[in-house]
DNA sequence: CGGACTTTGTGAACGCAGGCACGAGCGGGG
DNA sequence: CCCCGCTCGTGCCTGCGTTCACAAAGTCCG
């Protein structure tokens, strides 16, 4: 119980925040920011969990980590709680981030703007393709693979997208790495190790699809070859 | 890799699958074809663990749900697994998938090969935007998305993928559960809700930029204004 | 000014997931 | 033919994450 001297500004004591509630806090940065446009000065609980499509306890218990930061039989204020969160994502100022690999989905966001409105502006693309160096997408030029420890010093990008092939991926993560960059997100198809203490997130498209794949097929064909079909409990 | 008479084909009764497990497997899968393409016959679990990235108990306790297809001091047969895994996922025949929006994003997945190769054809094309419908990517002609019932049954797709802006997120969910489609992998920046029973799924490109923009602001910004700076046991 | 009502913050219970460790089973070598 | 070494399959334990339920703490209204 220090800080909080009719409500300061510091942060209370920084207590550990579990990976989970780490990867919701977006979602009610996110959902926060539409009901700030709209006018909307306080939200409880229950209609934050409601619009951010969770458990209402939860939503109570992720923001317990960050402080208490709502008044009883009232809620959450929305422009302060969006600023504790934001600030807590680091979502305070900028970052921008480098894009190695400008192929099909390279382009689609070197091209997408949501990004730089979101506070990570595209601020390098990197290529191995000599015949792509030099070109410019979405008004940023195009350079080589090999530059990357220049670039990355030049913006202070510690942001990395990975969207080459799979065959090259462990080697751009490597080349990231080696020029400063601590945080991937890696596209390709193929598993990506970093050293301890850098952050590593990937997206496989393949991976969701054959997930729906999975439990469409449960739902399609219930029990076609099994032998026997006892009712068995599933939740 | 279909006979094997020695070893019967069926399924051990289906027993329930962790949600964690499913997620896996398909890092499996990949990781086997890759193996199969260098003729490796035999991997073990330990093996198979490194080049997926996990532990190996972990890969022998995935392993066990699907059944007991190992061999003790020897490990497990690549095309055996293969094929079982694959019947598991229901990747033993093509699921056509339909893509809603053809923007940026829309426009990469058309005409990313990926899909098709890994048994995910693109089906169909659909957009909101007179002056899109009639146009052609990747092949594929771009029709409207009130056409969604007869495209669905046209081409009996039961998986979508939504890649309009977030606002029309959740109308074209529900337009295409009404036409049919029931597992829906969402890349709009927006809470789809879904009927029970059906599946959804999200990729989220800037909630995973914010992750890492959080960990990555404990990392230059230890603790800044923090109270006291004691050795707080981080894992 | 007091009481009823609302909503937070959190302790406790529960279920899922991960990892260790070890017995069971198989192949190979002597 | 037997024994040794290797690797699977799994029971058990631990930790994390989710949800329930309720006391604490504030507001609002009469
Ligand atoms: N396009 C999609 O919709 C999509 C969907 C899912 C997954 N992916 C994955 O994303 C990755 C990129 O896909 P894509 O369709 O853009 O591929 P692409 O082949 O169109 O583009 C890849 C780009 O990476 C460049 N590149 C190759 N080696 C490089 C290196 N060592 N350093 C820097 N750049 C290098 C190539 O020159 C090319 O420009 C692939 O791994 C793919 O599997 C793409
Ligand atoms: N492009 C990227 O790299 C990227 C990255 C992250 C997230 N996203 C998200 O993916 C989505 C698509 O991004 P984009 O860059 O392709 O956007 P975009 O604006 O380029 O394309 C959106 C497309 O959807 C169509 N559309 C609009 N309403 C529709 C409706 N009701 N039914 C069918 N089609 C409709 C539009 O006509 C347009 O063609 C957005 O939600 C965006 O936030 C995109």
């Amino acid at each position: 119980m220090e800080g909080r001297a009719a409500r300061s500004v510091k942060k209370p004591a920084a207590r550990h925040i579990p990976e989970a509630t780490v990867a919701r806090l977006p979602v009610y940065v996110r959902t926060l920011l539409g009901l700030a446009d709209e006018k909307t000065s306080t939200i409880s609980s229950e209609r934050l969990a409601e619009l951010a499509g969770v458990n209402a306890a939860q939503v109570r218990k992720d923001l317990s980590y960050l402080g208490s930061y709502g008044t009883r039989g009232v809620g959450y204020d929305v422009e302060y709680l969006l600023f504790q969160m934001s600030r807590e994502l680091g979502l305070t100022h900028d970052w921008p981030v480098i894009i190695a690999g400008v192929g099909n989905l390279g382009r689609a966001l070197a091209n997408y703007g949501g990004f730089g409105e979101r506070g990570f502006p595209v601020a390098a693309l990197v290529d191995a393709d000599p015949k792509k160096v030099g070109k410019a997408i979405g008004g940023i030029e195009i350079r080589h693979v090999d530059d990357l420890p220049d670039i990355v010093a030049e913006h202070h990008a510690a942001i990395g997208i990975i969207a080459t092939p799979a065959a090259a991926a462990q080697d751009v993560a490597d080349r990231m790495v080696a020029a400063g960059v601590s945080s991937i997100l890696n596209f390709a198809p193929a598993i990506v190790t970093v050293p301890d203490g850098m952050s590593l997130r990937k997206v496989d498209l393949a991976v969701e699809l054959q997930i729906l794949s999975f439990y469409q097929q449960r739902r399609t064909e219930p029990d076609a070859d099994r032998t026997v079909a006892s009712a068995g409990g599933e939740g």
